[in-house]
RNA sequence: GCUGAUGUAGCUCAGUCGGUAGAGCGCAUCCUUGGUAAGGAUGAGGUCGCCGGUUCAAAUCCGGCCAUCAGCUCCA
């Protein structure tokens, strides 16, 4: 594949840039296609992205519905038809202007403004349609074989929730048309995974209208988020983490403390008591931070490690709800580390190793970004240049790799963020580590230190799983719904062949329950393979027992391995065992 | 909150031109007692998201609201 840089220079295209090259010349083709149907249309942002491309349109009052997507398609296929050739050519700036100024592009004209003094202004040209571009780009319109439109939506001028929504159209491009339908497939894949599907399949929660954000947890959803829970505690204890708990609403006097009333109050849900205000929890630190001053304490008591499920509720916008992703109400496995200056790194350096040894548990792919001072923040610059650089420092010294987000910090202070993928490529933040002077400062927190004078002890807030929603979510899509044995909601299924073995499957069934193994019996009136089949697809479960009148005969059970598909006779005892082993271990 | 789409039985969906609703799965009962991915029959189940308007008549047309979906912005 030929292509033509800014330089006007052809040559061969390197593969890994095939691709992109491939989208960003499907954008400018659909702009022009656009231009051609809508001729005044004009054109902010249309680049090449992970999935495919985009462009953002301004279509003045034109508006535009799905079902005008198969127009501009076709019109897209026309250009590729006429194979027209890609030019390029470099402008001065002031010629540059009056050009983008004389076809009516406001927004290049925009654009080149915030383009510094000695930028190269280069412009790419198929047929009468001349676009402000860095390039490269293909040669011919030939080229793109392979594309589809997928959607419509809005988007904001310079990603800015403050300037005008634009019209976006995206699409999707490939190098050929079995590259395009191998894509098709792993959508409808993906979907298949789509936690909000398996989730109601297989009973874990629901959401309803009456309570939008705010999720059911169903008992089979309850039984995986306690197995959960119950290996967060096992690795907190182990890690020298006590556990608290503390009130769901409290009275506005501590928010003001907190400060955040005055940051967050927008995103707080608020309610009267005896004629005073008090708000539900959208953060747990407060409560923490009050447990931590109801006692003196020694420098002997640093680091104290305060862990806490805690229950917090915030109003999020409603566009922005998700299935379990993004709700407004949800637990975080917090923790708030109180501590000396001196034991900052050796703390930050224990949370990112604890939450390392989650995520590697369950075989999760992240990356790490830094989020550094917000606008809207409490504090002093010294105490913000400290906190950030103690969270470098930490990062650099277990040579994690990051990424910095100028300005995404919390506002008492900066924050390593740790992000997953969902099934279908967004990726969701899920760890967090913040380190909070502030915190402290308004609550006046102390401690003596060893020459008998009063310090300010240092705070961190940090989750592992972030949300315990959000986390079993992510868990659901990565496992397609299989969790392991340790997590799985329902661990065995016996399944009588018929009702003359139902006697002996009761016996089963009671003996694991005993066993405090999560286990069900399926007693309906239905056939083996039907039962099997309903275990496998919407149950999941990782063991199926077969109980017939071979096994009533032989003394013994039948186990389906889902991993496997195989069946194996066990002793009773045998299996129990092995599956004791198994969730022992976990995982 | 913004842009676009959607909302019919527990679930997945059909319903043409406006004439007050259908299928499959699931559920219940009965028959069937079947050995590793769907045995059969019968039945119950719906103010068509909510409110208002147009009309002799609205699931259907119009308006407002609510929720959901794909994005944007924001966030764990």
């Amino acid at each position: 594949m030929k292509i033509i840089y800014n330089d006007g220079r052809v040559a061969e295209c390197p593969e890994e840039m095939e691709l992109e090259v491939l989208r960003h010349s499907a954008a400018h083709i659909m702009a022009q296609a656009v231009k051609r149907l809508y001729p005044g249309a004009h054109f902010a942002y249309g680049p090449a992205t992970e999935k495919g491309f985009h462009y953002d349109i301004d279509l003045g009052d034109v508006k535009l519905s799905d079902e005008d997507l198969p127009a501009i398609e076709a019109e897209m296929q026309k250009i590729v038809k006429e194979n027209l050739p890609f030019k390029v050519y470099p402008l001065p700036r002031d010629e540059a202007v009056k050009l983008m100024q004389d076809r009516g592009e406001i927004y290049k004209v925009e654009h080149i403004a915030d383009l510094p003094d000695d930028a190269q202004i280069t412009f790419y040209q198929q047929g009468d349609y001349i676009d402000m571009c860095v390039g490269p780009h293909l040669t011919y319109t030939k080229a793109l074989k392979a594309f589809k439109l997928t959607a419509l939506s809005g988007a904001y001028w310079k990603n800015d929730q403050k300037n005008k929504m634009l019209t976006r159209i995206n699409g999707v491009a490939f190098r050929s048309q079995d590259e395009l339908k191998e894509y098709q497939r792993m959508i409808e894949e993906a979907e298949k995974r789509d936690h909000r599907r398996i989730g109601k399949e297989m009973n874990l929660f629901m959401l309803r209208d009456e309570g939008p954000g705010f999720p059911f947890f169903l008992p089979k959803g309850m039984a995986l988020k306690n197995a959960l829970i119950d290996y967060w505690r096992d690795i907190h204890y182990a890690a020298d983490y006590v556990e608290v708990s503390t009130p769901l609403i409290m009275n506005r006097r501590l928010w003001e403390t907190s400060g955040h009333w005055d940051h967050y109050k927008d995103n707080m849900y608020a309610t009267k008591i005896d004629d005073e205000d008090y708000c539900i929890k959208p953060m747990n630190c407060p409560g923490g931070v009050l447990v931590y001053a109801s006692q003196p304490h020694s420098y002997r008591d640093l680091p104290m490690r305060v862990g806490e499920i805690g229950l917090v509720h915030r109003h999020e916008l409603r566009g922005t709800l998700h299935g379990l992703f993004r709700v407004r109400c949800f637990n975080q496995d917090d923790a708030h580390i109180f501590m000396t200056r001196e034991q900052i790194p050796d703390e930050i350096a224990g949370v990112v190793h604890l939450i390392n040894q989650v995520y590697s548990k369950f075989g999760f792919d992240y990356f790490v970004e830094l989020s550094t001072r917000p606008e809207n923040s409490m504090g002093s610059d010294e105490d913000w240049e400290d906190a950030t650089n103690g969270l470098k420092a930490a990062l650099e010294r277990l040579h994690m790799p990051y990424t910095v987000n100028e300005g995404d910090g919390a506002f008492y202070g900066p924050k390593i963020d740790f992000h997953l993928r969902d099934c279908l490529g967004r990726t969701w933040q899920c760890g967090t580590i913040q380190l909070d002077f502030q915190m402290p400062l308004n609550f006046q927190l102390e401690y003596t230190a060893e020459d008998g004078s009063k310090k300010r002890p240092i705070m961190i807030h940090r989750v592992c799983f972030g949300s315990i929603e959000r986390f079993i979510g992510i868990l659901t899509e990565h496992f397609a719904g299989k969790f392991p044995t340790w997590l799985a909601p329902l661990q065995v299924k016996v399944l009588p062949v018929s009702d003359k073995s139902m006697d002996y499957a009761r016996k089963v069934y009671q003996f694991f329950k005993d066993q405090r193994v999560r286990v069900e019996l399926d007693d309906r009136n239905e056939k083996i393979g039907y039962k099997i089949r309903y275990a496998r697809q919407i149950d999941r479960v990782p063991y199926m027992i077969i109980i017939g009148e071979k096994e009533i005969a032989e003394g013994n059970i039948s186990v389906r391995d889902r991993e496997t598909d195989q069946t194996a006779v066990y002793s009773l005892a045998d299996f129990s065992a092995k599956l004791e082993k198994e969730i022992r271990e976990r995982i």
